[in-house]
RNA sequence: GGGCGCAUAGCUCAGUUGGUUAGAGCACCUCCCUUACAAGGAGGGGGUCGGGGGUUCGAGUCCCUCUGCGCCCACCA
């Protein structure tokens, strides 16, 4: 046997730093391939945005993915747990350019002796060509991807740093994203358009169903009056959007009401402007909204689109994909004297201006009236979006076809959910979609589509037929690579080719995560042993980004779901339960909890957070759990002091410890059931549970036969069982505190707990009575409460005790008898009265000396 | 407006298929420096289980209904 080497003084100080480099030189969580598929368990991984920061949240969810990945571990899966770093799209410009005070302006050439300046003025931003721009993205994200290895490190993470890292912005990611991307080409899944799209006027780009945020947007209602072509008078219309007038092509009333069903076939002119514009009827239109007619333009909001299309209206464009209106003077006008005032303005200045002429005119009656009402905002702008119609690749979600929506339901009715309600928001939101994933965008920083353009003889590039890349030149810069059968001469050239300018959205990456860590096309052993994956943990707000396209993706390639199983993290709130946000100055920052209270007390509060629920931030929280990692230091280090002269389970003869060994099958078991289930949140529960009354009751009880009161036999019954107790313990806490019980592990045993199997109830071989355990304790409650009554020390002596309850009860409890009276210092009688009663216990203490 | 979830002690939450007197931790009060642990230990007070109705021998648990809160989606005339 080997002697237990234990510190005097153990403390959770350091322990942190310590492991993390011991397992890293021990390679403990590396990544090796079994022979079959089942023998895995892998987990994909959400990348965190590298250019964003990570708050406690993070810290709790991830926490709840490396507690199910060391559980697995433990039961024998070779786990496959990458990381990655999402530090792709346009999260990474904007720090790059508020960090390096630059921005990327694509006309640009290289330069390739390029510095940022020493300090960044972000007023005079330094404009530098893109692949400066791209070099300066990559320079900061792998200082930014340094950071969060080191956090995640010491949250303890058991990822296999060495083999499983990854970036959505790699070569590698490039590869697979424009791979994918050409296979949904091939099958008609991806496809170019041009259309009307939701448009963010600050970034200049176009942006997807999924990245939309209402909110509340001030307005005001302009009553607006269009005139009668036959001279009989106005129409007026009330519009929150008076500047658009330049760009209306229709009023429009519902067909069934009847105060315009006379105007219908007519046509009136707009204010200002004088252009005709026909009066239709079309069952959009709401009766009861502003003046029950609205006036159409291109576009003021998605029911603008519908209209233009179902109507076929002429497309009126006044509106600049910096959000000013145009500078020329619209073609379409009559009058066209007046635009010249509003050329150049924002939509906000131009609505100022127009209104201020149509009261001279008085063409608008009375002032405007306030209202509150909803807008679309791209979730990281600030500025409601605007809708133009440029050109944009897609790909096919179900938004547009019936069929296709049902089949991507069904995938979701596939997964298994955890908790299971949350199927409900993929169903939502899958039902919901009214359009195509737009993936492409107008930015520099992410991968390129790889397509070029045959450029006409009047040097206009031909979108209708795309060159593609092939496979094997991939990844390809469509921008500073020529398409097979060109060369860079014939750049921009008529009867050459032009590179497509744009790249696609960061989840047109990451929806091929399984993809990327899993090897495929690459790889061919490693994707057949991780996928489709085991298990997909994400928070419930990116069900309808990550998850819902990583379905989607799946769906196309393979036919198949990417993962057996999805997990939902709820968020931390603040105390408040409001989210916490950077803007509310509520965030918690990671390290300095961490520091505080150890990782494994940060752990252990996350785990206490079920899968799906919120969980507010409480600091005091953080303090319970260190004190249980305090507890299980000082508790081994106890149990190890035990003198020891056998390991032999059949030493174990004492009913007490058989009883209490009895109790531990029993919690065994319902840890492991909560985690097969993945209700880390149970198996911790029932664990610490147990654990509690282990030291208070258990330990105390034994502590005196251990050291061998009772003789060496009774001793070794104790040492056997608590070591015993310790071993299964340590590991049954290994996934929710890894450092405290490697730490422990160490002193006694080879190799790492985390490796060590999960335990099972047949390894604790001995039978005993599991409600003597139970019966202790309510002597002990007692015994203590008699003397806590009479505000005497524990230490006091008991000069009588009468124990009723039943014969079997009470002969249970004779048999540890010389227990009882160590732990309860009972050096008089002890009077066992049989009764039908629930056992009960009457006290006489000494009388204390006055 | 559509969907989902929640409502149990001052706070955070358990409470499995209905079954003795509804639990835990934190906080609070009292006591104990006991040789594993004072960043500890022991004991205690505290709840008409959101309201109303129903099913049942029996409801925190099942059904109906109302109220309040949170989240997701839709909502730009």
């Amino acid at each position: 046997m080997t002697s237990p080497i234990v510190p005097d003084k153990p403390a959770l100080e350091g322990l942190e730093d310590k492991w993390a480099a011991r397992w890293q030189e021990a390679q403990v969580y590396a990544f090796t391939r079994p022979e079959r598929r089942d023998q895995v368990f892998s987990i994909d991984t959400p990348p965190p945005t590298v250019s964003g920061s990570l708050h406690v949240g993070h810290v709790f969810s991830y926490t709840h993915t490396d507690i199910v990945a060391r559980y697995q571990r433990m039961r024998g899966k070779h786990v496959f747990y990458p990381m990655g770093w999402d530090d792709n799209g346009l999260p990474t410009e904007r720090r790059v350019q508020n960090y390096y005070g630059v921005r990327c302006d694509p006309s640009l050439p290289y330069d390739p002796g390029f510095e940022p300046p020493a300090k960044a003025d972000p007023k005079r931003q330094v404009s530098v060509g893109r692949r400066n721009f791209v070099e300066l993205c990559e320079r900061l994200t792998a200082i930014d991807e340094q950071v969060f290895e080191q956090l995640w490190r010491r949250v303890g993470l058991s990822v296999d740093w060495d083999n499983t890292l990854y970036s959505t912005v790699s070569r590698e990611s490039q590869r697979i994203a424009q791979l994918a991307f050409v296979h949904n080409l091939e099958r008609g899944e991806a496809y170019l358009s041009e259309a009307p799209t939701m448009w963010d006027v600050t970034f200049q780009t176009a942006v997807a169903q999924a990245e939309l945020e209402a909110r509340d947007y001030p307005g005001a209602y302009h009553r607006i009056a269009f005139h009668k072509s036959d001279g009989s008078g106005d129409v007026h219309i009330e519009t929150t959007r008076p500047e658009l007038i330049p760009s209306v092509c229709a009023l429009i009333a519902h067909p069934d009401d009847a105060r315009y069903q006379p105007l219908f076939g007519s046509t009136v002119t707009s204010p200002l402007f004088g252009v005709e514009i026909p009066v239709l009827a079309h069952s959009a239109a709401e009766m009861d909204k502003g003046a029950g007619i609205a006036m159409c333009c291109t576009f003021g909001d998605l029911t603008d689109v519908q209209w233009w299309r179902e109507l076929n209206l002429p497309m009126r464009t006044i509106i600049n994909r910096d959000g000013r209106l145009q500078a020329e003077t619209p073609d379409w006008l009559a009058d066209g004297s007046f635009y010249a005032e509003m050329a150049g303005k924002t939509a906000f200045s131009a609505r100022a201006a127009i209104v201020e002429k149509l009261q001279q005119t008085g063409e608008m009656e009375g002032e405007p009236r306030p209202t509150q009402r909803m807008a679309n905002f791209y979730e990281k702008g600030d500025k409601p979006l605007e809708i133009v119609s440029t050109r944009q690749w897609y790909i096919t979600n179900g938004g547009r076809d019936d069929d296709l929506k049902a089949a991507l339901l069904a995938r979701g009715s596939e997964l298994q959910w955890v908790p299971e309600h949350m199927r409900h928001r993929y169903d939502n939101w899958v039902s919901g979609l009214n359009g195509d994933w737009l993936i492409s965008r107008q930015r520099f920083m992410g991968v390129p589509f790889p397509v070029w353009y045959r450029v006409d003889a009047d040097g206009q590039p031909d979108h209708s037929a795309p060159i593609v890349a092939a496979a094997d030149r991939l990844p390809v810069d469509p921008s500073s690579e020529a398409p097979d059968g060109f060369d860079e001469s014939q750049r921009g050239v008529p009867g050459g080719f032009v590179g497509d300018p744009d790249v696609m959205d960061t989840w047109a990456t990451s929806s091929l995560t399984p993809e990327i860590v899993c090897g495929w096309l690459r790889d061919d052993e490693l994707f057949r042993l991780t996928f489709p994956m085991d298990l997909a943990p994400q928070a419930h707000d990116i069900i309808r980004t990550w998850l819902f396209s990583r379905v989607v993706r799946s769906h196309f390639e393979f036919g198949t779901v990417p993962w057996r199983r999805a997990s939902i993290s709820g968020f931390v709130v603040d105390p408040d339960r409001k989210k916490m946000s950077k803007s509310k100055g509520n965030v918690v920052v990671p390290s300095d909890i961490l520091e505080r209270y150890g990782a494994d007390a940060v752990r252990w509060r996350a785990a206490m957070a079920r899968p799906g629920m919120d969980s507010p931030f409480d600091e005091t929280q953080m303090k319970v759990g260190r004190r249980l990692a305090m507890k299980v230091l000082n508790a081994s280090k106890f149990v190890l002091s035990m003198p020891t002269s056998t390991s032999d389970q059949s030493a174990v003869t004492n009913p007490l410890d058989r009883a209490m060994l009895e109790t531990l099958k029993g919690v065994v078991f319902q840890a492991t059931d909560a985690f097969e289930r993945f209700e880390y949140t149970g198996a911790l529960e029932v664990s610490e549970s147990f654990f509690w009354g282990f030291c208070d009751d258990y330990l105390e009880t034994v502590k005196e036969r251990a050291y061998g009161a009772q003789g060496p036999d009774e001793s070794a019954s104790a040492v056997v069982a608590l070591r015993t107790a310790l071993s299964v313990l340590l590991r049954l806490f290994a996934p929710f505190l890894p450092f405290v019980t490697e730490e422990v592990w160490s002193w006694w045993q080879q190799g790492s707990v985390h490796t060590a199997s999960w335990p099972g109830e047949d390894e604790i071989g001995t039978r005993g009575i599991s409600q003597l355990l139970s019966d202790l304790a309510q002597i002990l409650v007692a015994l203590r409460g008699a003397k806590s009554t009479a505000k005497v020390s524990m230490k006091t002596e008991v000069l009588r005790t009468e124990v009723r309850g039943q014969g079997e009860v009470l002969d249970r409890l004779r048999d540890i008898e010389a227990d009882l009276r160590a732990v309860g210092r009972i050096t008089g009688e002890m009077e066992w009265i049989e009764a039908p009663l629930p056992l009960d216990v009457a006290v006489e203490l000494v009388t204390p000396v006055a």
